[in-house]
DNA sequence: AAATATGTTCATAATAACTTGAACAATCAA
DNA sequence: TTGATTGTTCAAGTTATTATGAACATATTT
Protein backbone atom coordinates (compact mmCIF):
# COMPACT_ATOMS: atom_id res chain seq x y z
CA UNK A 1 0.00 0.00 0.00
CA UNK A 2 1.29 3.51 -0.89
CA UNK A 3 1.61 6.20 1.54
CA UNK A 4 0.44 8.46 -0.99
CA UNK A 5 -3.21 6.84 -0.93
CA UNK A 6 -3.53 8.06 2.58
CA UNK A 7 -2.07 11.09 2.47
CA UNK A 8 -3.26 12.34 -1.12
CA UNK A 9 -6.67 10.60 -1.22
CA UNK A 10 -7.98 10.95 -4.87
CA UNK A 11 -10.62 13.87 -5.59
CA UNK A 12 -13.90 11.68 -6.09
CA UNK A 13 -12.78 10.44 -2.15
CA UNK A 14 -13.60 14.39 -1.34
CA UNK A 15 -17.25 14.43 -2.39
CA UNK A 16 -18.54 11.53 -0.97
CA UNK A 17 -20.67 12.21 2.22
CA UNK A 18 -17.92 11.13 5.46
CA UNK A 19 -18.97 8.08 6.49
CA UNK A 20 -21.16 8.51 10.21
CA UNK A 21 -19.21 6.91 13.02
CA UNK A 22 -20.66 3.39 13.87
CA UNK A 23 -22.02 3.08 16.97
CA UNK A 24 -20.08 2.04 19.97
CA UNK A 25 -21.15 -0.79 22.41
CA UNK A 26 -23.38 1.15 24.83
CA UNK A 27 -25.00 2.75 22.13
CA UNK A 28 -25.84 -0.56 20.72
CA UNK A 29 -27.03 -1.80 24.08
CA UNK A 30 -29.30 1.12 24.71
CA UNK A 31 -30.46 0.81 21.69
CA UNK A 32 -31.18 -2.80 21.37
CA UNK A 33 -33.10 -2.28 25.45
CA UNK A 34 -35.40 -0.14 23.87
CA UNK A 35 -35.92 -2.21 21.04
CA UNK A 36 -36.93 -4.99 23.35
CA UNK A 37 -39.50 -2.67 24.50
CA UNK A 38 -40.78 -1.87 21.70
CA UNK A 39 -41.61 -4.84 21.00
CA UNK A 40 -43.65 -5.33 24.36
CA UNK A 41 -45.60 -2.08 23.61
CA UNK A 42 -46.24 -3.07 19.97
CA UNK A 43 -44.30 -0.32 18.29
CA UNK A 44 -42.39 -0.98 15.04
CA UNK A 45 -38.43 -1.51 15.88
CA UNK A 46 -37.59 1.93 13.80
CA UNK A 47 -39.27 3.92 16.58
CA UNK A 48 -37.66 2.36 19.45
CA UNK A 49 -33.75 2.90 17.23
CA UNK A 50 -34.09 5.84 16.91
CA UNK A 51 -35.48 7.24 20.37
CA UNK A 52 -32.60 4.61 21.46
CA UNK A 53 -29.52 6.59 19.54
CA UNK A 54 -30.80 9.76 20.95
CA UNK A 55 -31.30 8.49 24.53
CA UNK A 56 -27.91 7.59 24.58
CA UNK A 57 -26.50 10.60 22.79
CA UNK A 58 -24.56 13.37 24.69
CA UNK A 59 -25.53 16.00 21.59
CA UNK A 60 -28.50 16.89 19.93
CA UNK A 61 -28.65 14.99 16.22
CA UNK A 62 -30.21 15.70 12.92
CA UNK A 63 -32.73 13.60 11.08
CA UNK A 64 -29.18 12.39 8.37
CA UNK A 65 -27.05 11.82 11.12
CA UNK A 66 -29.61 9.03 12.74
CA UNK A 67 -30.54 7.80 9.38
CA UNK A 68 -26.32 7.43 8.67
CA UNK A 69 -25.77 5.56 12.14
CA UNK A 70 -28.78 3.51 11.68
CA UNK A 71 -28.43 3.06 8.76
CA UNK A 72 -31.98 3.72 8.33
CA UNK A 73 -34.09 5.05 5.70
CA UNK A 74 -35.34 8.73 4.76
CA UNK A 75 -38.93 7.60 4.88
CA UNK A 76 -38.63 5.78 8.15
CA UNK A 77 -36.75 8.15 9.56
CA UNK A 78 -38.83 11.43 9.45
CA UNK A 79 -41.92 8.67 10.31
CA UNK A 80 -40.60 7.44 13.22
CA UNK A 81 -39.52 11.22 14.18
CA UNK A 82 -42.72 12.63 13.99
CA UNK A 83 -44.17 9.43 15.68
CA UNK A 84 -41.67 10.78 18.73
CA UNK A 85 -42.47 14.39 18.96
CA UNK A 86 -46.05 13.60 18.68
CA UNK A 87 -45.76 11.67 21.74
CA UNK A 88 -43.26 14.04 23.15
CA UNK A 89 -40.57 11.66 23.72
CA UNK A 90 -38.16 13.79 21.52
CA UNK A 91 -37.80 17.40 21.45
CA UNK A 92 -36.47 19.71 18.25
CA UNK A 93 -33.50 21.63 19.36
CA UNK A 94 -31.85 24.52 17.63
CA UNK A 95 -28.02 24.65 17.45
CA UNK A 96 -26.41 27.11 15.86
CA UNK A 97 -24.94 27.44 12.69
CA UNK A 98 -26.74 24.37 11.63
CA UNK A 99 -29.62 24.68 8.85
CA UNK A 100 -30.91 21.23 9.96
CA UNK A 101 -33.16 20.63 13.07
CA UNK A 102 -31.92 18.76 15.49
CA UNK A 103 -33.62 16.19 17.98
CA UNK A 104 -32.71 15.38 21.74
CA UNK A 105 -34.58 12.37 23.92
CA UNK A 106 -37.10 13.88 26.61
CA UNK A 107 -36.75 11.31 29.22
CA UNK A 108 -39.57 11.66 31.60
CA UNK A 109 -40.87 8.09 32.62
CA UNK A 110 -43.93 9.81 33.58
CA UNK A 111 -44.68 11.90 31.04
CA UNK A 112 -44.05 9.33 28.11
CA UNK A 113 -46.61 6.37 30.03
CA UNK A 114 -49.32 9.32 30.04
CA UNK A 115 -49.11 10.35 26.85
CA UNK A 116 -48.50 6.43 25.16
CA UNK A 117 -51.28 5.28 27.37
CA UNK A 118 -53.54 7.92 26.41
CA UNK A 119 -52.80 7.86 22.52
CA UNK A 120 -52.94 4.14 22.15
CA UNK A 121 -54.57 2.81 24.81
CA UNK A 122 -57.39 5.20 26.00
CA UNK A 123 -58.43 6.46 22.81
CA UNK A 124 -59.37 3.07 21.26
CA UNK A 125 -61.50 2.35 24.28
CA UNK A 126 -63.47 5.51 24.73
CA UNK A 127 -66.35 4.53 23.36
CA UNK A 128 -66.82 1.37 25.39
CA UNK A 129 -68.98 2.25 27.81
CA UNK A 130 -71.63 3.06 25.28
CA UNK A 131 -70.99 0.00 23.66
CA UNK A 132 -71.53 -2.07 27.34
CA UNK A 133 -74.91 -0.18 27.92
CA UNK A 134 -75.69 -1.32 24.57
CA UNK A 135 -75.14 -4.47 25.61
CA UNK A 136 -77.19 -4.47 28.72
CA UNK A 137 -79.91 -3.62 26.31
CA UNK A 138 -79.36 -6.26 24.26
CA UNK A 139 -79.52 -8.79 27.32
CA UNK A 140 -83.62 -8.30 27.82
CA UNK A 141 -83.89 -10.30 24.43
CA UNK A 142 -82.61 -13.20 24.84
CA UNK A 143 -84.96 -15.96 25.88
CA UNK A 144 -85.05 -16.43 29.56
CA UNK A 145 -82.81 -19.47 30.50
CA UNK A 146 -80.11 -17.90 29.41
CA UNK A 147 -81.18 -14.15 30.38
CA UNK A 148 -79.70 -14.15 34.04
CA UNK A 149 -76.45 -15.35 32.88
CA UNK A 150 -75.28 -13.55 30.30
CA UNK A 151 -76.82 -9.91 32.02
CA UNK A 152 -74.58 -11.17 35.12
CA UNK A 153 -71.57 -11.44 32.47
CA UNK A 154 -72.42 -8.14 31.13
CA UNK A 155 -72.76 -7.11 34.71
CA UNK A 156 -68.74 -8.17 34.74
CA UNK A 157 -68.12 -6.12 31.64
CA UNK A 158 -69.30 -2.87 33.34
CA UNK A 159 -67.24 -3.43 36.78
CA UNK A 160 -64.17 -3.90 34.89
CA UNK A 161 -64.68 -0.67 33.45
CA UNK A 162 -64.90 0.56 36.48
CA UNK A 163 -61.41 -1.09 37.72
CA UNK A 164 -59.73 -0.52 34.60
CA UNK A 165 -60.46 3.60 35.12
CA UNK A 166 -59.08 3.56 38.62
CA UNK A 167 -55.90 2.13 37.23
CA UNK A 168 -54.31 5.30 35.02
CA UNK A 169 -54.59 7.39 37.99
CA UNK A 170 -52.48 5.11 40.52
CA UNK A 171 -50.10 4.08 37.66
CA UNK A 172 -49.24 7.50 37.23
CA UNK A 173 -49.22 8.26 40.78
CA UNK A 174 -46.62 5.75 41.48
CA UNK A 175 -44.56 6.85 38.37
CA UNK A 176 -44.42 10.03 39.27
CA UNK A 177 -42.98 9.67 42.70
CA UNK B 1 -90.84 -25.89 -6.41
CA UNK B 2 -91.63 -29.14 -5.60
CA UNK B 3 -93.23 -29.76 -2.08
CA UNK B 4 -91.55 -33.18 -1.87
CA UNK B 5 -88.01 -31.17 -1.66
CA UNK B 6 -89.72 -29.88 1.89
CA UNK B 7 -91.22 -32.47 3.03
CA UNK B 8 -88.74 -35.33 2.12
CA UNK B 9 -85.23 -33.86 2.33
CA UNK B 10 -82.36 -35.72 -0.24
CA UNK B 11 -80.82 -38.76 1.92
CA UNK B 12 -77.47 -36.88 1.50
CA UNK B 13 -78.19 -33.85 3.11
CA UNK B 14 -79.39 -36.07 6.38
CA UNK B 15 -75.36 -36.42 6.88
CA UNK B 16 -74.56 -33.06 6.63
CA UNK B 17 -73.81 -31.74 9.86
CA UNK B 18 -76.40 -29.71 11.32
CA UNK B 19 -75.59 -25.99 10.81
CA UNK B 20 -74.57 -24.40 13.98
CA UNK B 21 -76.91 -21.58 14.90
CA UNK B 22 -75.61 -18.25 14.04
CA UNK B 23 -74.08 -15.29 16.56
CA UNK B 24 -76.65 -13.24 17.71
CA UNK B 25 -76.22 -9.32 17.99
CA UNK B 26 -75.61 -9.33 22.05
CA UNK B 27 -72.80 -11.84 20.92
CA UNK B 28 -71.28 -10.41 17.82
CA UNK B 29 -71.16 -6.98 20.47
CA UNK B 30 -69.29 -8.54 22.85
CA UNK B 31 -67.39 -10.77 21.12
CA UNK B 32 -66.20 -7.46 19.20
CA UNK B 33 -65.54 -5.49 22.38
CA UNK B 34 -63.12 -8.39 23.23
CA UNK B 35 -61.62 -8.11 19.46
CA UNK B 36 -61.08 -4.54 20.00
CA UNK B 37 -58.96 -5.58 23.44
CA UNK B 38 -57.03 -8.17 21.04
CA UNK B 39 -55.63 -5.06 18.93
CA UNK B 40 -54.60 -3.25 22.05
CA UNK B 41 -52.94 -6.10 23.84
CA UNK B 42 -51.52 -7.11 20.60
CA UNK B 43 -53.23 -10.74 20.89
CA UNK B 44 -54.35 -12.55 17.63
CA UNK B 45 -58.01 -11.58 16.53
CA UNK B 46 -58.79 -15.72 16.89
CA UNK B 47 -58.07 -15.79 20.84
CA UNK B 48 -60.65 -13.08 21.09
CA UNK B 49 -63.25 -13.94 19.25
CA UNK B 50 -63.18 -17.75 21.36
CA UNK B 51 -62.80 -15.74 24.30
CA UNK B 52 -65.93 -13.58 23.42
CA UNK B 53 -68.16 -16.12 22.50
CA UNK B 54 -67.57 -18.24 25.58
CA UNK B 55 -67.86 -15.12 27.80
CA UNK B 56 -71.37 -14.66 26.09
CA UNK B 57 -72.52 -18.11 26.22
CA UNK B 58 -74.93 -19.14 28.92
CA UNK B 59 -73.11 -23.00 28.89
CA UNK B 60 -69.97 -24.48 28.05
CA UNK B 61 -69.01 -25.17 24.64
CA UNK B 62 -67.20 -27.60 22.83
CA UNK B 63 -64.34 -26.73 20.27
CA UNK B 64 -66.08 -28.14 17.79
CA UNK B 65 -68.90 -25.58 18.80
CA UNK B 66 -66.57 -22.96 18.90
CA UNK B 67 -65.46 -23.48 15.24
CA UNK B 68 -68.83 -23.51 13.34
CA UNK B 69 -70.16 -20.62 15.47
CA UNK B 70 -67.43 -17.95 14.88
CA UNK B 71 -66.43 -19.94 11.22
CA UNK B 72 -63.05 -20.66 12.51
CA UNK B 73 -60.20 -23.78 11.17
CA UNK B 74 -59.63 -26.49 13.44
CA UNK B 75 -55.89 -25.00 13.62
CA UNK B 76 -57.04 -21.60 14.90
CA UNK B 77 -59.64 -23.39 17.49
CA UNK B 78 -56.92 -25.75 18.75
CA UNK B 79 -54.20 -23.17 19.16
CA UNK B 80 -56.57 -20.16 20.34
CA UNK B 81 -58.19 -22.51 23.13
CA UNK B 82 -54.32 -23.67 24.06
CA UNK B 83 -53.07 -20.00 24.83
CA UNK B 84 -56.68 -19.19 26.62
CA UNK B 85 -55.97 -22.46 28.89
CA UNK B 86 -52.59 -21.24 29.92
CA UNK B 87 -53.34 -18.50 30.68
CA UNK B 88 -56.13 -18.86 32.75
CA UNK B 89 -59.08 -17.07 30.73
CA UNK B 90 -60.72 -20.46 29.78
CA UNK B 91 -61.00 -23.64 31.87
CA UNK B 92 -62.42 -27.25 30.68
CA UNK B 93 -65.71 -28.50 32.38
CA UNK B 94 -67.34 -32.12 31.48
CA UNK B 95 -70.20 -32.20 30.60
CA UNK B 96 -72.32 -35.00 31.22
CA UNK B 97 -73.25 -37.33 28.13
CA UNK B 98 -70.70 -35.65 25.93
CA UNK B 99 -67.36 -36.90 24.99
CA UNK B 100 -65.51 -33.81 23.75
CA UNK B 101 -64.36 -31.08 26.51
CA UNK B 102 -66.44 -28.59 26.38
CA UNK B 103 -65.08 -24.79 28.15
CA UNK B 104 -66.38 -22.09 30.10
CA UNK B 105 -64.66 -18.87 30.29
CA UNK B 106 -63.04 -17.85 33.59
CA UNK B 107 -64.28 -13.67 34.18
CA UNK B 108 -62.10 -12.31 36.70
CA UNK B 109 -59.97 -9.42 36.23
CA UNK B 110 -57.17 -9.57 38.39
CA UNK B 111 -55.82 -13.19 37.48
CA UNK B 112 -55.88 -12.44 34.02
CA UNK B 113 -54.26 -9.57 34.63
CA UNK B 114 -51.48 -10.70 36.35
CA UNK B 115 -51.10 -13.70 34.28
CA UNK B 116 -51.14 -11.64 31.02
CA UNK B 117 -48.58 -9.58 32.45
CA UNK B 118 -46.29 -12.27 34.01
CA UNK B 119 -45.91 -14.38 31.08
CA UNK B 120 -46.47 -11.35 28.03
CA UNK B 121 -44.60 -8.63 30.31
CA UNK B 122 -42.32 -9.93 32.38
CA UNK B 123 -40.73 -12.26 30.87
CA UNK B 124 -39.54 -10.29 27.97
CA UNK B 125 -38.53 -8.08 30.88
CA UNK B 126 -36.20 -10.11 33.33
CA UNK B 127 -32.65 -9.76 32.05
CA UNK B 128 -32.84 -6.09 31.71
CA UNK B 129 -31.31 -5.14 35.35
CA UNK B 130 -28.05 -7.06 34.60
CA UNK B 131 -28.33 -5.18 31.08
CA UNK B 132 -28.53 -2.15 32.36
CA UNK B 133 -25.57 -2.62 35.12
CA UNK B 134 -23.68 -3.92 32.22
CA UNK B 135 -24.37 -0.50 30.28
CA UNK B 136 -23.04 1.62 33.63
CA UNK B 137 -19.95 -0.23 33.07
CA UNK B 138 -19.57 0.31 29.69
CA UNK B 139 -19.94 4.42 30.06
CA UNK B 140 -16.78 4.18 31.75
CA UNK B 141 -14.69 3.69 28.43
CA UNK B 142 -16.74 7.14 26.83
CA UNK B 143 -14.78 9.90 26.03
CA UNK B 144 -14.69 12.44 29.13
CA UNK B 145 -16.79 15.30 27.23
CA UNK B 146 -19.49 12.64 26.72
CA UNK B 147 -19.66 10.68 30.01
CA UNK B 148 -21.24 13.02 32.55
CA UNK B 149 -23.94 13.08 29.95
CA UNK B 150 -24.48 9.58 29.72
CA UNK B 151 -24.22 7.82 32.87
CA UNK B 152 -26.92 10.85 34.09
CA UNK B 153 -29.08 8.76 31.23
CA UNK B 154 -28.22 5.45 32.48
CA UNK B 155 -28.98 6.25 35.86
CA UNK B 156 -32.19 7.31 34.54
CA UNK B 157 -33.25 3.31 32.72
CA UNK B 158 -31.99 2.73 36.63
CA UNK B 159 -34.74 4.83 38.20
CA UNK B 160 -37.07 4.10 35.42
CA UNK B 161 -36.33 -0.12 36.09
CA UNK B 162 -37.39 0.86 40.25
CA UNK B 163 -40.34 2.81 39.47
CA UNK B 164 -41.87 0.35 37.04
CA UNK B 165 -41.31 -2.66 39.61
CA UNK B 166 -43.34 -0.18 41.99
CA UNK B 167 -46.41 -0.48 39.06
CA UNK B 168 -47.47 -3.99 39.26
CA UNK B 169 -48.60 -4.78 42.73
CA UNK B 170 -50.11 -1.14 42.76
CA UNK B 171 -52.16 -2.16 39.53
CA UNK B 172 -53.13 -5.55 40.74
CA UNK B 173 -54.35 -3.83 44.65
CA UNK B 174 -56.15 -1.32 42.58
CA UNK B 175 -57.69 -3.90 40.32
CA UNK B 176 -58.79 -6.76 42.78
CA UNK B 177 -60.49 -4.41 45.04
C1' DA C 1 -60.98 -54.70 14.99
C1' DA C 2 -63.20 -51.14 12.42
C1' DA C 3 -65.33 -47.03 12.18
C1' DT C 4 -66.01 -42.66 14.31
C1' DA C 5 -64.95 -38.77 17.05
C1' DT C 6 -61.70 -35.61 19.21
C1' DG C 7 -57.73 -32.97 19.26
C1' DT C 8 -52.69 -31.48 17.99
C1' DT C 9 -49.10 -30.17 14.91
C1' DC C 10 -46.99 -27.88 11.32
C1' DA C 11 -46.05 -26.60 6.34
C1' DT C 12 -48.12 -23.43 3.52
C1' DA C 13 -51.32 -19.59 2.36
C1' DA C 14 -53.26 -15.29 3.53
C1' DT C 15 -52.97 -11.07 5.86
C1' DA C 16 -51.11 -7.29 8.34
C1' DA C 17 -47.32 -4.36 9.57
C1' DC C 18 -43.10 -2.17 8.53
C1' DT C 19 -39.54 -0.25 5.55
C1' DT C 20 -37.82 1.59 1.49
C1' DG C 21 -36.89 4.93 -2.04
C1' DA C 22 -38.40 8.05 -5.38
C1' DA C 23 -41.27 11.98 -6.25
C1' DC C 24 -42.48 16.08 -4.48
C1' DA C 25 -42.55 20.50 -1.43
C1' DA C 26 -40.49 23.88 1.03
C1' DT C 27 -36.65 26.43 2.57
C1' DC C 28 -32.22 28.46 2.39
C1' DA C 29 -27.77 30.05 0.16
C1' DA C 30 -25.14 31.80 -3.45
C1' DT D 1 -33.11 32.65 -10.03
C1' DT D 2 -30.64 28.71 -9.57
C1' DG D 3 -28.87 25.04 -7.10
C1' DA D 4 -28.41 22.63 -2.87
C1' DT D 5 -30.40 21.14 1.47
C1' DT D 6 -34.01 19.56 4.39
C1' DG D 7 -38.04 17.23 5.06
C1' DT D 8 -42.75 14.78 3.89
C1' DT D 9 -45.62 11.51 1.58
C1' DC D 10 -47.00 7.36 -0.28
C1' DA D 11 -46.92 3.30 -3.63
C1' DA D 12 -44.52 -0.73 -3.81
C1' DG D 13 -41.44 -4.18 -1.75
C1' DT D 14 -40.15 -6.74 2.32
C1' DT D 15 -40.79 -8.95 6.58
C1' DA D 16 -43.40 -10.74 10.34
C1' DT D 17 -47.60 -12.51 12.06
C1' DT D 18 -51.85 -15.20 11.81
C1' DA D 19 -54.97 -18.54 9.78
C1' DT D 20 -55.83 -22.62 7.30
C1' DG D 21 -56.32 -27.45 6.39
C1' DA D 22 -54.38 -31.88 5.81
C1' DA D 23 -51.79 -35.39 8.12
C1' DC D 24 -51.31 -37.52 12.18
C1' DA D 25 -52.11 -39.37 16.97
C1' DT D 26 -55.26 -40.79 20.46
C1' DA D 27 -59.33 -42.17 22.47
C1' DT D 28 -64.17 -43.99 22.18
C1' DT D 29 -67.94 -46.58 20.50
C1' DT D 30 -70.04 -50.37 17.94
Amino acid sequence: MRAATIENPPPESRTVRPLARPLNALEVEIIDLFVQFSHILGQPKSVAEIYGLLFAAAHPLSMEEMMERLNMSKGSTSQGLRFLRNLGAVKPVYVPGQRATHFEAVAQLRTLAMRFLRDQVLTRLDNSLDRIDHMAALVENLPSEEREQVRARVGMLQSWQKKTRKVLPVVMRTLGA
